[in-house]
DNA sequence: CTCCTAGAGTTGACGTGACAACTGTAGCGC
DNA sequence: GCGCTACAGTTGTCACGTCAACTCTAGGAG
């Protein structure tokens, strides 16, 4: 039995299944999120993020780390709340440079309000339809697949 | 014990490893894919039902019910890969409305590159990693999902 | 024939996400 | 002080995906 270069349709299947049930879901909840409290899904993370910060300010470099974005994406994404007055950039460096980002009286009611409401839908739609073993099992594997992409080699960060 | 308005700090855990496993695995198949054949997860979807359908040609709506597609999101995507010569939309109505949907043959040996060298990403990615009692858990999961929100309400179908 | 409605396909606007290039600041060596 | 490098933040470009609005065609009612 050689090694089998493509997938069984089987795996196909399963795969397919996989993505789809996971683009209804996010589709389902940015619905809702949009609908409900008029934030997106993307807004929504960067408002948790400087909520749990309460009263300090935090730099795009930080909220790129605690996201896990990309520099850029935490950038467009902030010009974009900035617009729609979710936050606030505050002038800190000697030139045109904005580094501390707050949330504006606007973003933080917001994100009181749809951290509740989130996470009840994120109930609704996810954790009731999953049995003990199924969510034993999407942990496992999402922390395998974090790891296995996050850090592919992983002998720099031990002392050697 | 009333009801938890809001997730335990484990399911907001489990929530996030989920959500950031998913867009990584995406992020690196598509990378994946993008560089070694120069297609995307969305050209690649299109090319592969259009590769099946073999002489066919296929129409917007069946693509975009085979798919599970918005109507509009097919229509954006073949102007995007009609521009990039990978389709071809022909005439078939008499007015200016291209009906008749068909690969180039650019688009035929993208479609069969491909599928080889993506499933065996997804093999990599995904199935090596994922032990027998996970893959039963997510794609019953998915299946659940995909039925939750698919059809909230079966009613229909059913001969009443 | 005209209006109405339904359906197929298209288009525009907008938010999202990735990548690359750019700007400005700070530390370092000369 | 100048250039080098590193770093922080910004910006442009492009592809993706959704929603709403639009066009064109066909079928039925008057």
């Amino acid at each position: 039995m050689a090694e089998p270069r493509t997938l069984s349709p089987e795996q196909w299947e399963l795969w397919h299944a996989w993505m789809q049930a996971h683009r209804l879901l996010q589709r389902e909840l940015d619905r809702d999120l949009q609908r409900d409290y008029g934030i997106s899904k993307a807004e929504f993370s960067v408002l948790v993020t400087l909520h749990e910060a309460r009263d300090r300010e935090m730099r795009v470099g930080e909220l790129a780390e605690s996201l896990d974005w990309e520099k850029s994406r935490v950038a467009h994404q902030l010009t974009r709340m900035e617009n729609r007055d979710l936050v606030d950039r505050t002038d800190r460096e000697s030139s045109g440079r904005r580094a501390g980002i707050r949330l504006t009286a606007k973003g933080r009611s917001a994100a009181q309000n749809a951290i509740v409401g989130h996470g009840s839908n994120i109930r609704r739609y996810f954790f009731e339809a999953l049995s003990p073993d199924q969510a034993a099992a999407i942990q496992a594997w999402s922390h395998q697949t974090i790891d296995r992409i996050e850090a592919p080699d992983s002998k720099l960060t031990s002392g050697g």
